[in-house]
DNA sequence: TTAAGTGCAAATATTTTGCTGTCAC
DNA sequence: GTGACAGCAAAATATTTGCACTTAA
């Protein structure tokens, strides 16, 4: 699955060194987290991973580093079809996106690369002469084990 | 373009009087609303535009109804890529699925129907075993207009 | 009649902001 | 040294809930 790929730990610091972006204590903690993270995670879990590796990062912090890794195009906001409230969920943006099936009985996300989205998100920017920045494709439904 | 598709005025009403159940002023003018909108409306819009029909709709008796018409499918809760704050846009689901994208600078939605996307889902369904109930792709870039 | 629906007010959840002090470069 | 960043507390936004009253069927 899409989650370990080609990933390199210190990569996300190390891109944004490359932008000239000021590095922090508490960004190096943010971004480990995000790094090393199994799962999709949302804000107060980053922040609360966050906190065990340097107890002094803010929820703002998380909030305004969240917001600079988006802008760098370096995480990707996530809703997962809000399986538990109404926040995002936060992943490390790949070289090539995937989909994200949520299984509304279990809570298990799936993740899927697919040649077909690829064509679908080149037909969008021929077609309708559209210049894709982000593409989220998020699916709810049953997974295998649960559609019985 | 999808909008307004096959919809004929009281539909919804009609949809949820055959599935029992119990029809208000309040949701009658919830309703109408929904059917009636040119663009896809934020819970708070459909509020205002419902208070406008019956002056007694609540807050709470929007978000209680779209929750109703979540469940039952009858509209579909889209995000825009949170072009304007982190609620959530509502639009009536209607029989094919379509795409949303959405302009980053000038904040146009284009919708558009694929039979790449379709094929896509049948992918989903047939290679992960996944049965689809809900399926969102909702695109954040620049239109043709604002590419240049 | 009565179960379902509503209004109201308060609570909750999530994210953002102003300001002042601190630190990376 | 200085502009970018952080912490803190408070505000803003979005949504949900408990409860007593009302109403559709």
């Amino acid at each position: 699955m899409p989650f370990p790929q080609t990933e390199i730990p210190g990569r996300l610091q190390a891109e944004l060194a490359a932008r000239g972006i000021r590095m922090t204590e508490q960004r190096r903690a943010i971004l480990k987290v995000i790094e090393t993270a199994k799962k999709h995670l949302a804000a107060g879990q980053i922040l609360r991973k966050a906190q065990r590796l340097n107890a002094a990062v803010d929820r703002s912090t998380v909030y305004r580093t969240l917001e600079l890794l988006k802008r760098h195009r370096m995480v990707d906001e996530l809703d997962l079809m809000h399986m538990d409230g109404d926040g995002h969920y936060y992943e490390r943006k790949l070289a090539r996106d995937h989909i994200h099936m949520a299984c509304l009985r279990c809570g298990k996300i799936t993740e899927f690369m697919s040649e077909i989205f690829d064509s679908l998100k080149q037909q969008l920017e021929r077609d309708c002469r559209f210049s894709i920045v982000v593409a989220r494709l998020e699916v709810g439904g049953y997974c295998s084990e649960c559609r019985h």
